[in-house]
DNA sequence: ACTCTCCTTCGTACAATGTACCAACTTCTA
DNA sequence: TAGAAGTTGGTACATTGTACGAAGGAGAGT
């Protein structure tokens, strides 16, 4: 696989197009997603993309010219669900923060495997508009460059965090009750090496029980959001912004 | 490449051990550990770690059933240096997450590439260690087992989310000069559709005299330290949590 | 209409990877 | 000294990304 360093982006390359080619660059994308998010990431291969788009496998290479090229086109296109749409931004900071940070939370969660695979994509025009948008939320602050582009980073940081762990705790965490990785959990628990652990999980011996006790019935989607804004007060207070009153 | 799921866990058969092995599994872990840090992860292949360690490739499938097996010994050993050594927790839940959240930070800038290729591993012996460890730090705070598990996954969101997002920057982010990427932003805010980060990058065209305006010339660790603050100070007014006075 | 150009498609081939299979070697036990 | 079983590693195969280059097809110039 390619380095996404040698030349140029994909995006600063025009589409083919001066014949008339059978797809589009977001046709190729669309492919791929579908695939990912239906078989997950490692399903993603330039034979099956083809083979779902009726075409051969080298046909792609005239609309991208690698699979980390195809990979940034994945990457924006999910950045571009990411967006708010236009006027919609709440203002305020702590209110617009809120919102562009829980869309993000709603779009990785539809798209599990994004947090995990696309790490490495470049930033593209979508990613832009995001950071723009996320500089218009905290316009307002008062605050000066650096620490507006603190308080992104902090929150950024948060989201990608969450998704990325409550991606882990779906696909085979602690909740589901008789895998390798729970039985393991529980023999070493019996050997009473881990006291406070041993603790957290008394009074239950069904792993299922002992999970919904732990998030106490409420949703990652909820967390999450206790967590964001637990991090928004504290970053609020530190950086002497308005709270809205509520 | 075999999935986590089928059968036990490595930790739960026994080492080769019987007659006289040439290798130990710490033995595979730490040459595949450094071959990840001198040349990143990808360079990490059955057959490279067995040539490092003047073997054949296949005799590694003597003391791991599969590479994830492998991966999973990697994640167990960089577990092990995140753990803080008996004693040395700070009393009080303030410093003590704070302390094992830096300790954790500092483990995974030295092996950068972890936070994304170990995403999967099985929680093995020391991560247990270490969430044990984790709830030592909070059991003095009165907070019920669910709350304590929601602040331990509060910061370990951050954790992960600031570790990643610090080697992204490390690899190709902003600051270098003349990548292609950086060319292509400069580009796109040139069109004036971005006003916001126009405005973050006026007065200076050197990409590296903006970035470190922008970090107002603040390392990752401090950036880090103090998103962490944040966070604590938010959840312990959240939570009703003593702060530590000082 | 015909040809020439070059845009577009895609079959073949190759290097790298994880690993199944199995033969050979080695060491302990009877 | 045999036999059994633990340990090593060579060979082979399927799967991946993609380089190369031949073939097909649309439009321009005559």
């Amino acid at each position: 696989m390619a380095s996404v360093e040698d030349g140029a982006l994909i995006w600063t390359r025009p589409e083919p197009g001066t014949r008339r080619p059978k797809f589009t660059r977001d046709q190729l994308a669309a492919a791929a997603l579908a695939i990912a998010d239906a078989e997950g990431f490692a399903a993603v291969s330039m034979r099956r993309i083809a083979a779902d788009l009726g075409a051969g496998t080298m046909t792609l290479y005239h609309y991208v010219r690698t699979k980390d090229e195809l990979v940034a086109l994945m990457d924006d296109a999910i950045m571009a669900e990411v967006l708010i749409p236009p006027g919609e931004l709440p203002p305020g900071w702590y209110d617009g923060l809120t919102a562009i940070a829980t869309r993000t939370w709603d779009v990785l969660m539809r798209h599990p495997w994004a947090p995990h695979h696309l790490r490495n994509a470049p930033t593209g025009p979508n990613a832009m508009r995001h950071f723009e948008q996320s500089l218009a939320a905290v316009a307002g602050t008062g605050l000066d460059a650096p620490s507006r582009f603190a308080l992104l980073g902090m929150v950024d940081d948060y989201v990608q965090g969450s998704a990325l762990r409550a991606d882990e705790a779906r696909s085979g965490g602690e909740p589901t009750a008789d895998t390798a990785a729970a039985r393991f959990a529980q023999a070493q628990i019996a050997t009473g090496d881990y006291p406070h652990i041993q603790a957290l999980f008394s009074g239950a011996d069904d792993p299922a029980t002992v999970w919904s006790h732990l998030t106490g019935g409420v949703s990652g989607r909820d967390r999450f959001q206790r967590g964001l804004s637990a991090l928004l007060h504290g970053a609020a207070t530190r950086m002497n912004l308005t709270l809205p009153d509520r």
